[in-house]
DNA sequence: GCCAAGCATGCAAACGTTTGCGCCTAGGCC
DNA sequence: GGCCTAGGCGCAAACGTTTGCATGCTTGGC
């Protein structure tokens, strides 16, 4: 009962004309009378016609469609990264095709599958937590198929990526601190074969250093960057014989499991205790006091990954030595590492 | 220099057999021998061989792809759901088209003609804001392309949906708030014209008068929803000469609004003023104190919605009558309207 | 009046699959 | 030995476009 989509073929019959002239006059082709062309856009409109983006695809040998694959889509990170994504992918008249991982790397291996069976003229990915090799990537090389990573890489590979300046982000964050009085500054980190656990770090032992701090190792707490590995890391600094008079955090959920502890023992931040984060999640704005954090530029790594790709796919020269693209994360100061405007 | 990726016809020139039987094989179909079935499948995973499915999709009327349209992808509600609908699809072997409306009604009905140019099979839409009418969905009616809504619909249309009970979720927020003691409670809503916030009112009315109380116009403070009105609205509130003893606030970040302003006057939640959002943003779990609110099983309602579409896709009865499927919004009760708790 | 040039259009192949139909061969049955 | 069946396979058309080349017609220059 579904009613035939009006095709190209259907338009030249009812206007006795050929395919080929009804082709041209709606690509806006040169060589066709202005006549005709309106002719062939009026019955169009009339008669709802829709291109079929299969067939010119598998007649043009692109699809039009980007691949993204991504650990998961939800949480803030992801889903403001997929949306700078979309906006840049549909503005070039791309449409974009999304896959989760699932921080699996069978799936991840799936979904490049898919993507290629789909002829996607280029992918995007982050890859997934438990992806330790490159071999099933290999095979999108192969293919000559335009590859973009971002935000999760994996060291030793020559790829094109987008990521973030996680170290600057640390040291900044760390630098403001210091530059706020504090001086025995603590540090909660993640699991250290992660790039951006291990930047963060470094740009916080930068930063110490460059101001002739020691590094203690009893300050550094390494956790699963949850909000109760959070409340866990800061009881345990608390307990210490010379406990910190501030923190960095390396994920924003720690840093709000640490100020829920600092509640109930009745420590005021930042006046006894300063406290940053990273991520700039949206709930830093909610948390009392608000929490100093560090902004990922998460839309705008979308777009930055997406217009590397589409450059790349315009390069005939697809072997040219592969592109990084290092964002500059931004500080964003707020009351709870505000101890000079505190104490005024 | 982009190698041709090998296509079907070259498994048969290089078998010496035709490529019916190389399709037939690799489609499993019965009647081929299982030797060359096997021969087959070897050189396909020898030399790599992908499937383009542009051409499958092209000869079989049939792409393999849903299209999704949403609001926006940032942000909790709809990653989730989106999370939700791509899981549902996939394990159904199908990929998702993804389109942003960013609120605009002419995006959302530029987006529906691209899925459509897509050949996608079915379309899951959640309205822009600013969506008032019907009739860029009748042209996907009438291509017989199966539509589903989820949580945001136009009233006054008999479409497939899958919504939340919003006014269940007002209901039983309420209802809490009564049940723990707590007899004048104020009510945050937003614009009325769209059915989440009016129901959600609704819902806030009936357990009033279910419990015999009066519905004073000034405790209901219509807004924005965001955390500045919250604020806004809370203190307007409390200005009352008789100021409430609860909100319930229809949305989490109206309700952090508040509860910064309840800080900063010294007032405690749940002791002087008990608090409950909806939403259950993952801030609420962040909040001091915790805060109670609605859950609105994000991802289900894409799973669901998806699962539905897939199910109309398959009856050929089309025009079957519309199905409603409307999900039970849960409450999680925190610390913030726990009085019964905080008062032992 | 003839030829070159240029414009508007048509023809047909091609993209990679799927699929209805028909062919061939081998085997079983009478 | 002839006939029938069925299994295994090939032929060719079809899906809706795009595009190189050919074609016909008009026009202008000499």
């Amino acid at each position: 009962m579904a009613k035939k989509r009006a095709s190209i073929t259907d338009l030249a019959k009812q206007l006795n004309i050929s395919v080929s002239t009804v082709s041209r006059a709606l690509s806006g082709h040169s060589a066709i009378s202005e006549a005709t062309v309106k002719r062939v856009t009026a019955l169009a409109k009339e008669v709802g016609y829709q291109p079929n983006s299969l067939a010119s695809g598998l007649r043009k040998g692109r699809s039009n469609m980007l691949g993204v694959v991504v650990p998961h889509i939800d949480g803030n990170f992801f889903s403001q990264v997929v949306k700078g994504i979309e906006a840049a992918a549909s503005k070039a008249g791309y449409q974009v095709l999304i896959c989760q991982s699932n921080e699996d790397v069978a799936h991840e291996r799936a979904n490049l599958e898919t993507l290629m069976n789909a002829q996607v003229e280029g992918i995007l990915v982050s890859l997934s937590r438990t992806t330790h090799e490159f071999k099933h990537f290999e095979k999108v090389r192969k293919r000559d198929i335009p590859l973009v990573f971002f935000d999760r890489i994996l060291d030793g590979y020559d790829v094109n990526a987008v990521v973030l300046d996680d170290r600057a982000g640390g040291y900044r964050a760390t630098k403001h601190l210091l530059d706020q009085g504090y001086r025995r500054i603590a540090h909660f980190t993640g699991p250290q074969y992660l790039n951006i656990y291990k930047l963060r770090r470094q740009g916080y032992e930068d930063a110490l250093r460059e101001y002739g701090l020691p590094l203690e190792e009893e300050l550094i707490i390494s956790g699963s960057m949850d909000m109760a590995a959070g409340s866990a890391g800061i009881k345990k600094l608390l307990e210490l014989p010379q406990p910190p008079d501030a923190v960095f955090s390396g994920s924003d959920f720690s840093a709000a499991g640490a100020l829920q502890v600092l509640h109930e023992r009745g420590l005021r931040v930042p006046e006894d205790i300063g406290l940053v984060g990273f991520s700039n999640e949206l709930f830093s704005r909610l948390m009392v006091p608000m929490l100093t954090s560090i902004d990922q530029h998460c839309e705008l790594m979308g777009r930055s990954a997406t217009r590397l790709l589409l450059q790349i796919m315009q390069e005939q020269s697809q072997h040219a030595a592969p592109q990084h693209i290092v964002l500059q994360p931004d500080l964003f100061v707020r009351a709870s590492s505000l101890r000079s405007a505190a104490s005024h």
